[in-house]
RNA sequence: GGCCCCUUCGUCUAUCGGCUAGGACGCCAGGUUUUCAUCCUGGAAAGAGGAGUUCGAUUCUCCUAGGGGCUGCCA
């Protein structure tokens, strides 16, 4: 490995919200550059005018943010080798392309998008397709390979429009170590002459991700799998610019693949299938279209971005549950999958109850009385902390929590019809008319207290407690089954639940 | 169609020529629990197929099949 500082970069474009396969990218360029010391940049590749998206930008940079992987440098963060949005380094691009020209390794083609429309469509018809603009077929194409120099010139001088394509030679084995894959090898003969720059005055991604790379001095390039089939480009266009000893690494990631039936998980398959795959909700200012989030939907950075780390990726350990900079020290590229990963929300639901239950009972406090102010419900802190010691063994989400515990806050306005059905009769209310007679004549209305008052209930009238059990909860919390009874009644405090046993005596048939 | 990449339990994966193929999620059963949840124990569940290399292949090579990606003046 080159002795050079490691600095990566995620670049994303900013044409709609990043999904989580991107935000996943954005996870291993950060936690390479943690662990290598080096520096993670994000750059926005805005070279297409026509797909501009309001809103997206912000929306990477709060994703990015709200998954606590910021970047060291980059468009948002600032940084010595800006600008980082493509847009605004238009002006860099020309004198690369023209130097391309000069050497020989490019050239003008004046052919228009319909001119390119319609020989794909005579090809197509006549069985081929997949016509190329290549090293046979540029040489029935307009551009400065079959124009004279001076018919060229003409053009140029008189403001034709035109594209800079690369020019590939016939028939030349590229060849690249990628870091995840090993060897890629692709022949010339199967690439065709791509635009490098455009009608527009824009560069094509191709041209501008090697030149930003190149002058930014970029290391490792860690990008999807979607990248692959150009990488080769990629290395020539290196070559022919003179830059192959400065050549980053290449790694490319496996795909996410949607849970069922086949194909690269997509924007559409969260409402279909019921979960998320955007990091943010998103609102597109320019329609209707409305995606979920996971942070709205009560999931916790760690949890997802500990989800997502394992897509594609693991120690060889035992070990699943890791924080950031845990992640960031076991990491390495050598360990990311080949094969395209499919996403598990389960799994995805299990993590985040890991991270809930090693919450801090007054964290979980703290949590679940801030959901319950959203709910208008005021709780204190000691209080809530009570609350979620009890409940959090059955919650997955702060929601969970809330919702569960929903008759610490109210008192029954309804009671469970099964258990009603099964579990009251006239013993029943027998049993809480006169635990409600015992409990009023407690001091001390802590838990021990309850339970040492209803077993000596149980014990004093030789009965289980299946006999009295069912009835008290219901006739306290309405719900047929739940926590510790005890504790419940201590959190209530004496004189709620006396008043509760009251209301259910005057309320259950 | 062409090119490239990939292929271990349903899913995420371990194994870097010699294992009863391990773990996790999910699922099932039993136990603990007044109930539910938790927890504990156990269970079902896999190296696509075919050749070759080798004393020995999940592991290396090739072929086939299947899956995926790319195939735009989109990234």
């Amino acid at each position: 490995m080159s002795n050079a500082k490691v600095r990566v970069r995620f670049a994303p474009s900013p044409t709609g919200p990043l999904h989580m396969g991107g935000v996943r990218t954005a996870l291993y360029n950060y936690l390479f550059a943690k662990q290598q010391g080096g520096e993670f940049i994000l750059r926005i590749e805005d070279t297409d005018q026509t797909r501009f998206v309001p809103g997206a930008e912000q929306y990477i940079i709060d994703s990015l943010k709200w998954c606590g992987i910021s970047p060291d440098e980059g468009q948002g963060f600032g940084g010595d080798f800006g600008p980082y949005r493509q847009s605004e380094r238009k002006a860099m691009y020309k004198e690369y392309a023209d130097h391309l020209i000069k050497n020989g390794h490019a050239y003008y083609a004046f052919d228009s998008a319909d001119d390119l429309d319609r020989v794909r469509q005579m090809a197509k018809a006549a069985g081929s397709p997949n016509w190329q603009y290549n090293h046979v077929t540029r040489s029935s194409m307009k551009n400065s390979l079959t124009l004279s120099q001076n018919e060229v010139e003409k053009r140029l001088a008189n403001g034709e429009p035109y594209v800079i394509r690369i020019k590939l030679n016939r028939n030349e084995e590229v060849k690249f170590e990628d870091i995840v894959r090993g060897w890629v090898s692709v022949n010339t003969n199967n690439m065709d002459d791509k635009v490098l720059f455009k009608s527009d005055g824009m560069p094509t991604y191709h041209l501008a991700n090697i030149v930003d790379d190149h002058l930014m001095q970029i290391s490792h390039v860690i990008r999807g799998e979607e990248w692959l089939p150009s990488a080769p480009l990629h290395v020539l266009l290196y070559r022919y610019l003179g830059w192959e000893e400065q050549m980053p690494k290449f790694a490319h990631l496996p795909l996410l693949l949607k849970p069922d039936g086949n194909g690269k998980l997509s924007k559409r398959d969260g409402d279909r299938l019921g979960f998320p795959v955007f990091p943010l909700q998103w609102n597109n200012p320019e329609n209707d279209d409305q995606f979920s989030g996971y942070r709205e939907n009560g999931y916790f950075p760690e949890a997802f971005v500990n989800m997502l780390a394992f897509l594609g990726w693991n120690p060889g350990t035992e070990q699943e549950i890791f924080s950031l900079e845990g992640l960031s020290e076991a990491f390495s590229l050598e360990k990311v999958n080949k094969a395209g990963a499919r996403y598990d929300h389960d799994k995805t639901k299990w993590f985040n109850q890991q991270y809930l239950r090693s919450k801090t009972d007054s964290e979980l406090g703290q949590l679940l009385a801030d959901e319950a102010a959203k709910h208008q419900h005021s709780l204190s802190l000691e209080k809530a902390s009570a609350i979620a010691i009890l409940m959090k063994e059955r919650a997955y989400f702060i929601k969970d929590l809330y919702e569960e515990s929903q008759f610490f806050f109210s008192r029954p306005s309804s009671y469970d019809e099964k258990t009603t059905r099964k579990k009251w009769n006239s013993d029943a209310r027998n049993h809480v008319r006169a635990l409600k007679q015992m409990f009023s004549e407690l001091e001390d209305f802590s838990e021990d207290s309850v339970e040492q008052s209803f077993k000596s209930y149980l014990h004093d009238n030789e009965l289980g407690f299946g006999k009295v059990g069912p009835g008290f909860r219901l006739a306290v919390t309405g719900k047929g089954m739940g926590p510790s009874m005890f504790a419940i009644c201590s959190i209530l405090g004496k004189d709620e639940t006396l008043q509760r046993m009251d209301l259910a005596l005057e309320k259950l048939p």
